[in-house]
DNA sequence: TATGAATGAGGTTTCATTCAT
DNA sequence: TATGAATGAAACCTCATTCAT
């Protein structure tokens, strides 16, 4: 398992499978994100990588287990985003525009769409903890508009978690009207639908 | 064989099918959407009934089909419901709460969760239909918008059919966070979410 | 149960039952005999009679049953005729003529289709009886064969046992090429089939 | 990933999975053959090979496909023999002798019999073209004796298309006799039933 | 690391059958 | 007698998963 002989190749052999990893998962993502957790077969998987299905079981020790890793970095890193802007002095503009792209465009966009709409596919001790990350990323977006209410650019008699709920759920509403978008149409969609849920479809 | 007597059974066969019918439906519909069509099992939706799964295929001729006629009422029923509340003179603010009630809180709710969601996995030569009826409603909510402009209610500068995308967005995804609340809670949150889809985050 | 005042009705009322109850077999005979007994559905059976697969269950007590009585009747009477037309002064090529125009035109024609293709399936206890009137019915062609050598009707040198065989196969593997012809040319078919039998494909 | 080591693995992998293919549909066709294709349960096929059913379905796509398959197959092989030795110089005798065994006794024995029995059960679209096929076996059993009447060996009052079809209905009629039967045995019967064919029960 | 063949659990569906009306 | 609704066993089929190669 180890010795001095193996650890040259090891140092540069592990890298490289973690790349692989990475590929799989996206692409596992990917499908479950498109087709949803139960329509989407290792199959469809394997199939966008060009693999066999057996082959899969090299990366995850099974399709649940992967919806598993897949929610969990999805849940989490939605939630660090929001939690890093936040540590910056952005206006609240801003801070809400960047929080739906990373929702709608970022690079792991897959995974917080499997999060949304999987979690609760997964076995029952674990759904508590993914709750929490949901919780965590709810709790985050109040914070934006509690943040922006301090700072008066937000007035005060905003009802923050109601804020906070409808923006997680045009974001994930939104999804199925991204793909047949092209990028920058996309930014642009994103743009739209920022600055609408800044105004308000009645505001100026 | 006849006489009068055996009318009024005669009369009120059909409808009683017709009610039994509609329970399976709704029972079905409520799955579905509760699960999504694919984890969704038979025995899911005949143990809600308290049936055997065999039993379901003496009103439907398959899942698929159920799913089928399911997506049809829920695509057309609301498009139906704003079309009629258009033909009256209700002010744009009442239009858009009325609107978002219906997809939230309607007697068909489950229907129109399930065309937003489920419709993507019917057979390739219905889609196209069922896009249709998509592409209808989402029309209907521009109307809202347009009329609301000429009305002056609403401001001439809005993007009606992002608007339009915005709102459908915005209540598919709040549906999940409909279901652990009371039906008062439900009208509140409701009205919560029009105000806001209405006044914007940062409005007054 | 009984009684005076019932017996009058029962006595016509038997009758009547008898000839539903023969007709109901007669359905049966004919599905089984088209499709197979496996293939056929109690519905067939009861759409071709116009009623409901439920309503059967009033003239035989499961589709095993009917098929066994079927098969009884038809194993049975097709060699009741060939005894009956052997005990006549009928020259042999008459007896072979009759008893192929029995097999594939008679009244209970389906019933012997019936039984040559599906007494298999009945159940293990049943298939001995079966068998010993399947080969009554081969022992009674060979009859017809030994009889006419006997007169010198036929050459001595005839296996008898395989010719029984061979006009048995030729006549079930006719049967799905009557249902296309009309009965006029049902009859040519049969005179054809029974010349040929008997003359041979290299004969005068 | 190169040189002439890998070659030979690559060379027989094709190979081998037909012949494990060929395997499964032979034993689909005995299965079909032996008990008709609605008796017929996957099970016994996967009995039949020591496999599970589901496996199966590593080789078909569904039951009815498989079907398919072997009567394209039995349709058309059978009648490829006929056009075969029609090709050579054979007597008539030996023509009819060797289109009965290839019937009764061929590799492919059972695909005709399913073929005979069993088409009929195929969608109603590839219908037309297995009728086609029985048609073209007809017609070369026709071709068969047409070429005896023009070479003297038949006589010119045969009706051809009539003597071919009692020789198909008598073979196919005879299957069931078959399975019984030890190897010779079956040659034996094989050989009077072409000789009972070409003299008839009455002739020399 | 990857594959092809196989497994077996579980899903959808069919259908003979029952029974209250 | 007949029906309509329901049952439950068993069929076909899918698919996540395993394993020898």
């Amino acid at each position: 398992m180890s010795g001095t002989a193996s650890v040259a190749p090891t140092a540069s052999a592990k890298p490289r499978q973690l790349r692989r990893r990475r590929e799989i998962m996206d692409a596992a993502a990917a499908v479950f994100a498109k087709k949803g957790y139960h329509a989407a077969t290792t199959r469809d998987i394997a199939d966008s990588l060009g693999m066999q299905p057996g082959s899969l079981y090299y990366y995850f020790e099974s399709k649940e287990a992967a919806l598993e890793e897949i929610c969990r970095i999805g849940g989490a890193e939605f939630g660090d985003h929001i939690e890093a802007i936040l540590k910056t002095e952005m206006p609240t503009r801003e801070l809400i525009r960047s929080a739906i792209g990373n929702h709608l465009q970022g690079d792991r966009r897959h995974y917080v769409t499997c999060f949304a709409h999987n979690r609760r596919f997964l076995p029952a001790d674990v759904v508590p903890e993914m709750n929490r990350l949901a919780r965590r990323y709810s709790k985050l977006w109040e914070e934006v508009f509690r943040r922006g209410i301090a700072r008066a650019e937000v007035p005060a008699t905003l009802d923050c978690r109601l804020a906070a709920t409808a923006a997680v759920a045009m974001c994930n509403g939104a999804v199925p009207y991204l793909e047949p978008k092209a990028p920058d149409e996309i930014s642009a969609f994103v743009d739209g639908l920022a600055k609408l849920f800044m105004t308000g479809a009645l505001g100026s």
